[in-house]
DNA sequence: TACTACACTGTTCCGAGCAA
DNA sequence: TTGCTCGGAACAGTGTAGTA
């Protein structure tokens, strides 16, 4: 991806000991309210931003704040907005989240005009400092352990803003600064890359689901000739791996989703899911809390799910490709009772309508469908090594242990010690 | 067993009040 | 008056527990 460069070990080096670790002796550290256009200090946003008006001014929450030119923006009448001037943002302003979620960061891209909520502080750098460089700076996993120090509340996390106008943060030479944006650059240019490829495959592999499984010709059955339910109780609670069935991430810890255990003192009423059976939540099937077991051998579930298994004459992983379907999905949705929460019992479910073409079949199109998820798989790998790789990268650059220079980059031809380095 | 009410955590929105 | 902080309300996504 680079050119190989000669990497000059820190040790010829000269640096100093500042309050914020180790730096390179010509490097400098400075406050934040020290490092921003004084025409323009540091503040907080709109707080009572009022209805969507449309031909208000745009007005940037935290859950857009990196991706700010694409999204979809709530915008402010110009007479609410008008009272809040002091803190419009334009092209190269960079944005801190401060409440809630703190810590996020976006750079504001050229030309856009609107203004932020109050969740977010916007830091204008002096000419001196390259918006994108500080940018990394703040989002750099060291920054990010002392922005997490400094975070006050409990119920409502937040960073005051004048503790954001004293964080101090490391200044190379601006051509420096330049040089680590431009490597670290790349490294997210390859991670959109991924993560385009990606999402490409994934369109690929339901365009090639919907033709192979939805065919016309095939007979259809009821899903309950290949589904058995199975009540197992956790009687002697010898089983004490809760579980959850989250929407996004399928089978999941509890107390990894959940800060604290909050399954019921006992589990002996839990039902036992076991490796390759599904669990679904019939009040949440209908918006996709359905998952095979199989990152663990076995597990226990709150007593409100439903736990099958697929039998013969239905393979296991076509079924899976199916459930996984748009078809399927809209189904499921159909067959969600109205009542205060859609739910769908096994009952109503076991009467759904599914594609059954002969065995043989199933297992030739699941085995396609297989491959091309394992094509996915790898690429969920690759994406998570890059990003690994990235954040030891900011690691080293950020703090100046690894130098650049500004006529030649020097960048480890191994991208596996950056990513020991995170 | 199915359904419902309610609890809890985390996030975001926004009204209100305090201090400079 | 302005800047800032506190904290209630609403909402999403998960859970437990009671009752028919």
């Amino acid at each position: 991806m680079f050119r190989s460069a000669e990497k000059r070990p820190p040790e010829q080096k000269s640096y100093i000991e500042t309050k914020i670790g180790r730096l390179p002796r010509e490097w400098d550290i400075a406050r934040l309210g020290d490092v921003t256009e004084p025409t323009a200090p540091i503040r907080y946003g709109v707080v009572q931003i009022g209805p969507d008006t449309p031909d208000g001014v745009p007005i940037v929450p935290i859950k857009h704040i990196q991706r700010i030119g694409d999204a979809v923006l709530h915008r402010a009448s110009p007479k609410i907005e008008a009272k809040y001037k002091n803190s419009r943002v334009k092209g190269g302003d960079v944005l801190l989240s401060v409440k809630g979620t703190v810590g996020e960061v976006g750079v504001v891209p050229d030309g856009f005009e609107g203004n932020i909520a109050r969740e977010i502080a916007r830091i204008r750098p002096q000419a001196s400092i390259d918006q994108h460089f500080l940018s990394l700076q703040l989002q750099a996993p060291q920054t990010q352990k002392r922005i997490d120090n400094l975070v006050v509340g409990s119920t409502r996390l937040e960073f005051s803003i004048h503790a954001v106008r004293d964080f101090v943060v490391a200044v190379p030479p601006l051509p420096e600064q330049r040089k680590i944006a431009e490597i670290l650059r790349t490294w997210d240019e390859a991670l959109e890359k991924l993560n385009a490829l990606r999402a490409a495959k994934s369109r690929q592999l339901d365009g090639l689901a919907a033709k192979l499984i939805h065919d016309d010709q095939v007979e259809r059955f009821h899903l309950r000739e290949f589904l058995k339910e199975s009540s197992t109780r956790n009687r002697d609670e010898q089983v004490q791996r809760v579980l959850s069935v989250t929407n996004s991430a399928g089978f999941v810890l509890a107390e990894e989703q959940f800060a604290h255990r909050v399954a019921s003192a006992s589990l002996s009423n839990y039902k036992i899911v076991r490796w390759g059976q599904y669990a679904y939540n019939p009040s949440r099937i209908n918006v996709g809390s359905i998952a095979r077991l199989d990152d663990w051998g076995e597990g226990a579930l709150s007593p409100m799910y439903v736990v099958f298994q697929v039998k013969g004459g239905l393979d296991a992983d076509f079924f899976g490709h199916w459930l996984r379907s748009a078809e399927a999905r809209q189904r499921i949705a159909l067959a969600a009772q109205g009542s205060v929460r859609e739910t769908v019992s096994f009952g109503d479910l076991g009467s759904i309508l599914v594609p059954v073409p002969t065995i043989e079949r199933q297992q030739a199109i699941a085995k396609g469908l297989n491959a091309a998820q394992a094509e996915i798989n790898l690429l969920d790998d690759e994406i998570k090594a890059v990003t690994r790789q990235k954040r030891g990268l900011m690691q080293k650059l950020l703090t100046g242990e690894w130098r650049v220079e500004v006529d030649t980059v020097e960048i480890p031809t191994n991208t596996k010690e950056a990513e020991h380095a995170g």
